[in-house]
DNA sequence: CCTATAGCCTGACGGC
DNA sequence: TGCCGTCAGGCTATAG
């Protein structure tokens, strides 16, 4: 699930739920998504700390500690984040339980443990290191950008769309997604797009992505005319009645409309 | 440099 | 109902 609107609904439910509240207790449950810190430093670390104040890029969740230190997750695959009462129950698959003042908890769960959490003293620094692009949702990213760093490119728009270091957030779900609603075909190669078949693909992009937050990424929110619940072979377009297609690209299966998208 | 592929894990689903 | 194969929305390391 956790794209960059997956992620931004995330961010906004940590917001809700976990900003300003005593860390009582840090429980790193089980270690393999915690990266470059041990589990036992990170509970230290952690305790007695407040969340301040979150941010995205990308796919990354950075929330901001008091301590001026950044707790930064990645939700792989299968990630999410909970926050509950005891009287809820146990929880599977959790690798990062904090217990607040008010004994609430946010877990943070990943059954596929595809996810990663990171403990960092420069969030800068870690964008680098990861070598992630811009987000297109920050900073007023501009249809210039875009187009240059499109420049020369010759793979398809498919995997253009999904490599982070050009652009930071999109993923399988949403590189169709934009596609779909740009009405160009997934395979066509990034060199060979109009001008004006480029801009449209940008303002798909920014469109699909701002909206896709506003539904909080649920397939149930969604407007018949996107293609996410339209994901099977055969499928009836909802956009056209064309048949929708499955075809392996860069190595994810990707669902189009042959009929409207070219 | 660039592109393509395997592998990491667990759970859900469809076919028999 | 149960078993088995396949597939899943990400990323990295490695090979060519």
């Amino acid at each position: 699930m956790p794209e960059l609107p997956d992620v931004e609904t995330f961010r906004r439910y940590f917001n809700k739920t976990s900003l300003n509240k005593k860390i009582v207790k840090a429980e790193a449950v089980r270690s393999r998504v915690i990266k470059g810190i041990s589990p036992q430093n990170l509970q230290k670390k952690l305790k007695g700390n407040t969340f301040k104040s979150t941010e995205r890029h990308g796919k990354y969740l950075i929330a901001a500690t008091s301590g001026n230190k950044f707790l930064i997750m990645h939700f792989g695959m299968t990630g999410s984040l909970s926050y509950f009462n005891d009287s809820e129950g146990p929880m599977k698959h959790v690798h990062l339980l904090l217990t607040f003042q008010n004994n609430y908890k946010l877990a943070y769960r990943d059954p596929r443990t595809f996810g990663a959490i990171y403990f960092e003293e420069n969030k800068e620094a870690f964008l680098k290191r990861k070598k992630l692009g811009p987000d297109p949702l920050k900073g007023n990213y501009s249809f210039s950008s875009f187009k240059k760093a499109a420049e020369g490119k010759k793979e398809t728009l498919k995997a253009f769309l999904m490599d982070q270091t050009i652009l930071a957030g999109i993923g399988n779900i949403y590189s169709d997604e934009i596609l779909f609603d740009a009405g160009i075909h997934p395979e066509k190669p990034v060199n060979k797009l109009s001008k004006s078949k480029s801009k449209e693909l940008f303002s798909s992009m920014k469109k699909v992505l701002r909206d896709s937050i506003k539904y909080e990424a649920d397939a149930s929110n969604f407007p018949d005319d996107y293609l996410l619940n339209y994901r099977k072979k055969n499928a009836e377009c909802p956009k056209c009645g064309g048949k929708i297609k499955k075809i392996t690209i860069a190595g994810r299966s990707s669902y189009f409309c042959p009929n409207h998208q070219r």
